[in-house]
DNA sequence: CGCCAGGTTGTCG
DNA sequence: CGACAACATGGC
């Protein structure tokens, strides 16, 4: 991998597995946009960015010469993907076909309190909902960045809100879980940066005091927010991909990446439907 | 109309 | 402990 940055613009090239379709739209984020022209924009670290590939190489638009190093562990870059799949494809025939199929997917290195009420937003939902309220949580509470573009609410602001203020975003009775979990963050009774180095088991219970967080939201908050990559979210598709495909494993056994396997065996399901008939 | 969506909570046996 | 309805909302 090499990059080269100049006038707002950064070009990375040579990464080895790697698709930005894949990685925007396997449903571990909900704020890039595809646009007509293929790219992605998304909000990111309080920057717009506009992303697209050309000629193999990660093209970045939209940032600073100080934002460089953030986002090339924003899309986490530095790891050796290629070794760890090698490494999965062992555990599984059919994990060894998903990961094949999912190859282009990093694990994004997102905002801890973003991925915790955003996936507090996603239980019992789907996903083109969940995205649009994250919108309009965005719109109506975060800040304006330029043009239509805003930044995720802070904890201050979602915690000093009742579940009424909430009603114009449609997240029904998730209202009082979003309120809930701000307050946690915002009086300092959790610490979600502590959750990248304790236990996991640990870190996962800690979460999991939180109103409207259980095993699942809990998860992810960890592998898409905190980057603990050992944490296997089961929502519906995984647990159907686990009963049918994998003859009910015991997703331990995938070890410290068993996120990534998560994500590819999420992926792969959510694209092969006729596998679950 | 009923069922489902990247679930969690509260309650009942 | 395990099972199960209820929870808002919108698409099909």
């Amino acid at each position: 991998m090499e990059f080269e940055y100049n006038r707002s613009t950064l070009v990375i090239k040579d990464i080895k597995p790697f698709s930005l379709a894949q990685t925007l739209d396997c449903g571990q984020c909900f704020r890039w946009q595809e646009n007509e022209d293929k790219s992605f924009t998304g909000v990111v670290h309080n920057r717009v960015v506009n992303a697209y590939e050309e000629n193999k190489a990660l093209v970045l638009e939209g940032l600073r010469k100080k934002d460089v190093d953030f986002f090339v562990e924003y899309f986490d870059l530095n790891r050796d993907y290629k070794k760890i799949q090698n490494k999965l494809k062992k555990l599984h025939p059919v994990l060894k076909d998903a990961a094949s199929y999912a190859s282009g997917i990093r694990i994004l290195n997102q905002e801890p309190f973003e991925a915790l009420i955003s996936f507090i937003i996603s239980q019992n939902n789907n996903i083109p909902r969940i995205k649009g309220i994250i919108d309009k949580l965005c719109e109506n509470f975060g800040e304006k960045i330029n043009g239509n573009y805003y930044s995720f609410p802070t904890s201050k602001t979602l915690a000093s809100l009742k579940p009424n203020d909430l009603d114009i975003i449609k997240a029904g009775f998730r209202n009082r879980y979003i309120i809930d979990a701000a307050t946690w963050v915002e009086e300092k009774r959790i610490d979600l940066e502590s959750l990248r180095v304790k236990p996991y088991e640990e870190a996962k219970e800690e979460l999991m005091q939180i109103t409207g967080v259980g095993k699942k939201v809990a998860d992810c908050t960890l592998l898409y927010g905190l980057h603990r990559l050992e944490s296997f979210p089961l929502d519906v598709w995984m647990k159907r991909a686990m009963e049918v495909l994998f003859d009910n494993m015991d997703p331990s056994l995938f070890g410290d990446y068993g996120g990534i396997a998560q994500q590819y065996i999420f992926h792969y399901s959510r694209m092969h439907k006729e596998l679950f008939q």
